[in-house]
DNA sequence: TTGAAAGCGCTAACAA
DNA sequence: TTGTTAGCGCTTTCAA
């Protein structure tokens, strides 16, 4: 590897003169920036940023912690950091935690090792008591999930409030028998959307059923066998309300394997507006989420946090609104 | 932040002594490294890796360059290599070029910069003189697209054979005026498959219209302009190939805006086999990639080029599959 | 089993 | 305007 000694050498100059040439120092002459750029360039050196971050302290790297880069939400916020990280000289690492709170753990021991300058983390849920306290020594925004006892500044979704009002158009549409597929209640959205689901059953004074609930992991394919599981086990339940957008896309093919008319048999009702939702068949009525204006959002708060230590501001809580499309009806009549 | 000099201090040894504890040394013995271990961890010391890459002159990241996360192959590619970096001990350092030349140099040069140790590249077509020559000094995988003047690692589709196929399939539904929207030429996917459907229909002796054709970015809004222009301009079309999955979200979309019946008035083609495109409406025939698996294979290249600095193989090509379904038919009559 | 010294590549303070 | 010296945190000789 070329460094600036060789540069130094191969012109006669002392290795701090290139260093001062090569950061444009005003105290060095023009000719003498001028070789120097050249000869760096003719030799293919590159900095080494590992001797830059000793010497400087700080390193040029954002961390975003995710638990699944396919989520649509994710990917938005990935492509939105990576945006703004382009312009201004930054490196994004990426880690994928998959909710493991132990990969989670290792993913923000290596980005304080890298010495980052803050992380978008979306907090798995059962984070360790190592990584709670990895985070409080650096700048962090959290991603739709909410843990308290991480910092304040987070992007987030007004979950219970949104279940609630989805779970209330099902039952404006005469819907009684209202089943609930979504994410393990530790994940705070995960709870937060069941506890909207719950409360709107109950202020209906509907009676429920524990079995017409299904938590587990966001991937398709949990939604697929907790649809499967329902229709066997349920068979009298009239709408489903999927509290995921990839848990609803395995939703979707089970139906689809089952044959199950939509909304005829059953109503569905999504979350998360996905681009894909709108040409789904049925096309999919859910709770749309503003993914642009949050991962935007969330992007200044990491940038604002790096440029002011103590930074803090009130949670940014987004609601989603209800897009009525095909996929939800009036409940069918009883046999 | 903490050192090994700060808990070589708290504990009166010197700071080698740690460093060889903390390292599992077999010179140490067993009360010293658990003093020094429990000492480090009271004290919340994390290792500094810029000093560690500066010793070892290596370090444990690699770099993953994409035009778009969101594209699905692109972020399943993502996951599969970030899983295995997670086991391995590895950091993957994320880049989004959106296909512009210096946005790529600049991921590189900063990979280069950082030490990375190879890098996974979805090259933009136009790669500058200065991307290359960085490519040359880092092991790298090339993800579907493919430049020759880089390394001889890639994972790639038979992208000319599967749009021959799809054009086929149109022409044995009885189209003659197909259309097809796609990735600029300049782009080794985009001309390959474009060149598949200009050979499939120069095989079967159909008259072509350069009207028929629209190049572009792979955004979804290209997709529905594309699509809205061809409605306008192109009346007499009655097949459409979309050549990537995203501009095939946006021009679904367009169809749904002109109420164009899907496939009564246009066939519809799609490329690759997203998840989506089987729920929905109609659910679209494609050519289906085998994301999983290619995903898995550039993974496992990648990690064969860090084992063994001269690691060659025969580029993976991978076949897609015409998979069937609603959104084509027979061509309908001319009026 | 432990310590002292050197050096990785870079930048900043000080000297010439 | 340029050069000398020192030191960031770490690991690796070599010495004790």
């Amino acid at each position: 590897m070329v460094t600036i000694k060789h540069i130094a050498e191969s012109l006669g100059l002392a290795h701090t003169t290139v260093s001062r040439a090569l950061n444009d120092h005003r105290s060095i002459s023009v000719a003498t920036k001028a070789r120097v750029r050249e000869e760096a360039e003719r030799l293919g050196y590159i900095p080494n940023s590992g001797a830059r971050l000793m010497r400087n302290g700080a390193s040029r790297i954002l961390g975003l912690i995710v638990p699944d880069v396919q989520n649509e939400f994710f990917s938005a916020v990935a492509r939105a950091l990576a945006n703004e990280c382009a312009q201004q000289g930054y490196q994004v690492v990426l880690g994928v935690s998959e909710d493991d709170p132990q990969r989670e753990e290792e993913h923000v021991r290596a980005l304080l090792a890298s010495r980052a300058l803050g992380v978008m983390v979306a907090p798995c849920g059962r984070s360790t008591a190592a990584t709670r306290q990895m985070l409080a020594r650096l700048p962090h925004v959290q991603l739709l999930r909410f843990d308290a006892d991480l910092g304040p500044l987070s992007v987030r979704v007004a979950d219970e409030q949104a279940l609630n009002a989805a779970t209330r158009h099902l039952l404006a549409l005469g819907h009684r028998h209202i089943a609930y597929i979504g994410a393990a209640a530790e994940l705070s959205t995960g709870g937060a959307r069941l506890n909207g689901y719950l409360n709107a059953m109950q202020a209906a004074s509907v009676a429920q059923d524990p079995a017409w609930i299904r938590l587990g992991s966001t991937l398709p394919e949990f939604g697929r066998q907790a649809v499967l599981g329902l229709l066997t086990e349920c068979p009298d339940i009239t709408a489903l309300i999927v509290a995921s957008p990839r848990q609803l896309l395995g939703a979707l093919k089970g139906l689809r394997e089952a044959q199950v008319a939509v909304p005829g048999h059953l109503s569905l009702m999504g979350y998360g507006d996905t681009e894909w939702f709108e040409v789904s068949n049925p096309a999919i009525t859910g709770m749309a989420l503003p993914v642009h204006d949050m991962s935007a959002h969330a992007t200044r708060l990491m940038f604002s946090a790096l440029r002011e230590p103590h930074f803090t501001e009130a949670a940014a809580i987004f609601e989603p609104q209800l897009v009525t499309r095909e996929s939800t009806g009036p409940a069918r009549r009883k046999i």
